[in-house]
DNA sequence: CCGGTTGTTCAGCG
DNA sequence: GCGCTGAACAACCG
């Protein structure tokens, strides 16, 4: 399910609940949620992967993780973490992490981070990369302090569509590259907005997943890159390394 | 049916 | 007490 797109998407199906009253709550999250009882929600917000239900003094933060779901006006077998009835239908969360933040969400967030906000600043993005020169473009997309919503399908995506090596340091990228990698990964995450939303995500992949390299029509190498160890898609022939 | 994963947190270590 | 790393967790797909 969850990278930010998919996230916005979410936040898109359930604005027929935004202003209504929490009926009823129930769930097993270990954090007290019958606090959401009688309390309305005031706005559904989105801050990369993380999904915001915001009331008067302080906000539910969902965040799905690998394997999270949510189904609206309908049940999975299994007990919701979270369920939320309305007078109009019930929303319901499944195996995912959720916590309260209190007090002002702009406390908590910086909204420049998220590559889907209009608030999105490719400058700050910038500075931030160079204070990390040391680190592997592969983890530094992957750093929701940076970019906030891209996931491993985005990172294999970007670095191919920018023609950069997953090895290569932050630091040792051309200008030209630093600069094309910040705005590709917002580009690339509103064409999987898009892709997502008309079902045609997956046959849209040139990276990810994928055996051959479309340019170059050599076997992709893949491997489990980076601190972080994801899995990673890239082409030794057209993605250039820089170090 | 088993292996792999669109992600994060935290215990444990040096 | 810090920063770093790997394990743990989870449910669905192919």
């Amino acid at each position: 399910m969850p990278e930010g797109p998919s996230i916005l998407i979410l936040k898109e199906q359930v604005q027929q609940f935004s202003g209504q009253k929490i009926m009823e709550v129930s769930g097993n999250a270990k954090i007290g949620i019958e606090r959401l009882h009688g309390q309305k929600i005031i706005a559904f917000k989105t801050w990369g992967k993380h999904f915001l239900i915001c009331f008067k003094t302080f906000t539910v933060k969902i965040h799905l993780l690998m394997f999270g779901s949510y189904r609206i006006n309908e049940r999975k077998d299994t007990r919701p973490r979270l369920s939320m009835k309305f007078k109009n239908g019930e929303l319901n969360f499944y195996t995912c992490s959720i916590q309260f933040i209190e007090g002002p969400l702009d406390e908590a967030y910086d909204w420049a981070a998220d590559v889907l906000s209009d608030a999105w600043d490719p400058k700050k993005a910038k500075k931030k990369l160079k204070e990390v020169p040391d680190m592997l473009v592969c983890d530094a997309l992957l750093t929701q302090e940076i970019f906030a919503g891209v996931g491993n399908i985005i990172k294999n995506e970007v670095l191919f569509r920018i023609r950069v090596h997953p090895l290569s340091t932050v630091g040792a990228l051309p200008v030209k590259q630093l600069n094309l990698m910040i705005k590709e990964a917002r580009n690339y995450s509103f064409d999987f907005l898009e892709w997502k939303k008309a079902f045609v995500l997956k046959q849209h992949w040139l990276a990810h997943n994928k055996g051959v390299c479309p340019r170059d029509n050599v076997p992709f190498h893949r491997a489990h890159l980076g601190k972080k160890h994801r899995r990673t898609f890239f082409c030794e022939l057209c993605q250039v390394l820089y170090t």
